[in-house]
DNA sequence: CAACGGAGATTGTCAATGTCAAACAAAGCG
DNA sequence: CGCTTTGTTTGACATTGACAATCTCCGTTG
């Protein structure tokens, strides 16, 4: 709302009949990453965000050819983001397999609460062209990232024994798991104590056969 | 289609400004239940259900309050429908924690796939009330049913050390994760072999720390 | 038996939305 | 100066969710 205000008399000055210095794409973008985040993916309205950034309800299909043209640009933009995000949650290889599925879990989790707008956009193929060019590479990227940390685990002496895309592909679809659950509220309801540190925890031990003692885990919670 | 079509006769006899056997709202639910699994639940509309069962396109609002309302009674029975599923699927205690882990994540995996039309509505709180009777308690109750699944294998000897709630809730994450990757195609696409087996053996390799051996694992494809 | 009230269902209507075609303005270029 | 291209607006249309009013049947009550 606050950049709203700060960029609409910009707009407005330059508004009728002119060109918006060709950044109107990232303006729309930004304003509906911002209204996602406010009222949900399902609920966003190209008027709306024409509203918001005060041009006419025709321009955001303009830019991006239809409502899903619009959500796919802002999924693409969403790898990008998560991609630098995670780079530096989890910059340094973990001491063992738990500390990095925890360092990973929390950054994934981390992610998803902080960019909202983004994240609800990425994992709902439903509502985007997934055949996108953009979208595909940036997607690839963030699986990319994701097996670079796991082979650097696997370079600092975790032998896992496995393919790492497996590996990967596994620990993607925990963390995922763990996120929209949260979100949804799912777990807080059955759970009583949902911090991402005790979910993870929790679930290394069960899937370890519970031979692994409690060891290193920096209980921050949140 | 072929059960509307056998199904329409009958309502169009007595349609007009008459009762429908106080069976339009089941009729209604497997209508619409029919039609996400075919073009999802985002593009399902009131109207086009309506029009598939051959009433007038207020019937659907009348019965359930509003598009929400009808939403949450097909997540409602769909959590009952999960929970029969996972009832016959994981019926004795597994022999151990992998065995029981694969077993939930296909049991899970087998659900999505068979009832999409339900699936699909089950986790989208963006689009029920979430605060209905009837969902919580069906919610309720597959959590519970989970539960009783975790608490059986701990009974059964399987010492995790941990809270089964916990344990619980860290399982219906990694099955839930698995599940939605795989549906929206993402692991397809970076996995080379996604199957259930494969992905959740992986898995729970990885999470143990590598030390476990390859044991025993029905690989049955898909 | 007749009046009645209510549940089930319909019709009509309204505002909002996504999409499309046409018009329009500004800039670049011959 | 005229032409094309790009960015943006205007106008229109079909679809949708929601609402109000109406109608029809059925069981109840007097």
């Amino acid at each position: 709302m606050s950049n709203k205000a700060a960029r609409k008399p910009q707009a407005r000055a330059r508004a009728v009949g002119t060109h918006f210095d060709g950044d109107l794409r990232r303006i729309l973008i930004d304003a509906a990453a911002q209204t996602i985040s406010e009222v949900g993916c399902d609920r966003l309205s190209l008027r709306d965000v024409a509203r918001r950034v005060g041009v006419s309800h025709a321009a955001p299909a303009h830019h991006f050819g239809d409502k899903a043209g619009l959500l796919t640009a802002i999924a693409a933009e969403g790898f990008h983001r998560f991609i630098d995000h995670m780079a530096t949650a989890v910059a340094s290889p973990a001491a063992n397999p738990r500390a990095m599925l925890i360092g990973l879990g929390r950054a994934y989790a981390e992610f998803a609460e902080s960019q909202p707008g983004y994240f609800d956009v990425m994992f709902r193929p439903a509502l985007i062209h997934t055949e996108d060019p953009d979208y595909l590479e940036a997607s690839d990227a963030a699986f990319a990232a994701l097996l670079a940390v796991v082979e650097m685990c696997q370079r600092a002496g975790w032998n896992t024994g496995g393919d790492s895309r497996a590996i990967a592909a596994a620990t993607w679809s925990f963390a995922h798991g763990i996120t929209v659950l949260r979100q949804y509220g799912s777990l807080q309801r059955h759970f009583p104590d949902p911090t991402l540190d005790a979910v993870t925890t929790i679930a290394s031990t069960l899937l370890a056969g519970a031979e692994l003692p409690e060891t290193t885990t920096p209980s921050r919670v949140r």
